[in-house]
DNA sequence: AATGAATGAGGATTCATTCAT
DNA sequence: GATGAATGAATCCTCATTCAT
């Protein structure tokens, strides 16, 4: 029983079990009660950390995001060309260990809360961002005057699919995801190519 | 004072009050109480007509869900080509009717509840079924195998759209999802026509 | 058990158990269950009608406030001289209707949260400056210009008996602090009357 | 670091920071962390000091009175006549040491847990004997019989104008307090001398 | 048909206090 | 001597739901 430095343990634990509690309930509506049983810790020790729920899960948000952020990084390391680099976004997207049922359900509750909470709002409009300087680097060189419409559609795409994921009651197919959105970016690269 | 007949009207009355009330809020937790004082009524009235908050809200998703199917059959009607009906179908979705940021709020909390609720899990699982038979209708006679695929990712780029509408600030911008979910299908139409 | 214009039943009885049990207490620090529970009700019900504790304590204070400017004013009425309205003032002031154990708890423990509380401040405000004027009205005919500096020692004369009384044990003894505070008041006049 | 002799160094930290915490949150609803983060240490400290949250504030309050208490002995100090001694008993309640916000606050705040706390009631208590042991030894040889009522008074006007202060939002007027408190004095002494 | 009255069951948050180090 | 870690107990407040009228 460690005694010190359990701040970053138990911040942690607390995070990760919002994310797995939020996913697990299939929403926001999960009480601090919940996370902090979860987390193995009482509900007042969460307070004293995060000052309050909401605080939680916006940290729980930032670590999904960051995840995801990491993953396209390291997704596209190493890749030459434009088009590798944009099936590594789509890779790095649909990776397991980012579509994961608890990880979608709770990005779709995200959404919903980026209604209502500044902070939610915002961390989602720095994803939005981050995914569509992404996009239009890669595309720019290809596309000239349309990068920036295919950067919005291949976008949609993907969050379409996560959407839709969140209604299916078997396991996520990253595997289709991909192969659809691939297809997308493919179809167009080979008509800028004929015509 | 009329005492007979009043069912039907307070139940329209309260399932257009919930509509309103949750893209007002831009979020599910809407108490029954704001949902009854906008109908002009009060909640125990509410729980008598419904029973409970959960069908309030399963009607109110049952309603949008009729909008967009009618919207769908009107403008479809008519139509010839299977191109002029794929374009019925994207411009149906976001006409000015159904991409409202009340709607739009309003969908996506309904897709968070299906991870809960059956009712919210069955009515958007109709929906998902409605959109792909419709899709895949026209979609056969033009791509045979890949028919399934492109209907996937039509359906994934219109609810993509739809979500992340749902954090813009400004009003929703439906001239520009129509323009480039219409541009993908023609996109993969020349390029059928092509090879 | 009518079913129907309870809410002024209930909050007069609330109010008369918030006084009660802040009395019985002898401080503010009573919870709103306390109050509810003393009053026959649950504390969802104290909630419903006042909305927050703090309003429930404001209503209290101003209902003592209003039952000491109502003893006043009775007990001025008919009263010819300025003396006998003086004196009417202090029988008043310390009457056995306000000056009971309870009503001086809660009278100072109201003082306390002038201290913090906008409402709490602005009533006992308000009952400052009645009294003044109420004093300064008899005073200033019979002394001119150290009316204002006596009707300020005759105030706080009457504060200093209620406080004080806070730290008795036996019953508040309202006669000597009628008695002290006439004699106060009439040794006044008599030197105003030598001299 | 020295390791000893901290306890009565830590001691006299906390319970001047108590004093200020309540004098600064004008109430006695302050935190254990709130007192010992003015003083520069932990709260488990501060427990393990003082034992519980109460024996801190017991512990300010008596600090206060002996404050006082010190103060009444020094202003006495070298006064010769009766008149001379009362003078300085109302001198030293008002100086500027004495009547000031934070320690009026604080006073009244302790007014209130006398209701409550057996600690406070006694600390009080010795209080009020003392001043009052203070004034009857100047007042018998003046006034005999009447000398506890008028003992009784003065107190009372002194507990008045601090409880009255409480409510101003200027700084504390102790001139003006000082110069009404004499003026009662100086006039029960003219009637005296008169009759 | 309609509603005011009423409540039980939570849920976020606070805080004094304890304990191991 | 000193503190970070941790929690149980409370407290305010909300809300879906029920019921008598």
């Amino acid at each position: 029983m460690p005694k010190i430095g359990m701040e970053p343990v138990r911040r942690l634990a607390l995070v990760n079990a919002a994310i797995s509690e939020i996913g697990h309930r299939g929403s926001l509506d999960v009480t601090v009660t919940q996370i902090a049983k979860r987390a193995g810790v009482s509900s007042a020790l969460a307070h004293h950390y995060f000052g309050s729920k909401e605080n939680i899960l916006t940290a729980a948000m930032w670590r999904i995001l960051a995840m995801l952020a990491a993953d396209l990084r390291d997704a596209q390391h190493g890749k030459k060309t434009p088009i590798e680099r944009l099936h590594a976004i789509v890779d790095a997207s649909f990776s397991d260990r980012n579509f994961r049922p608890d990880v979608i359900a709770a990005w779709l509750a995200f959404y919903v809360s980026a209604q209502t909470s500044n902070d939610a709002h915002r961390l989602l409009k720095v994803y939005h961002r981050r995914l569509r300087s992404n996009l239009l680097h890669e595309l720019r060189p290809l596309l000239a005057a349309d990068a920036e419409r295919v950067a919005e559609t291949i976008a949609a795409l993907i969050d379409g699919f996560y959407i839709r994921q969140a209604l299916r009651t078997e396991a996520p197919d990253g595997k289709a995801a991909v192969v659809a959105t691939k297809a997308f970016i493919d179809d167009l690269m080979k008509r800028e190519t004929i015509s």
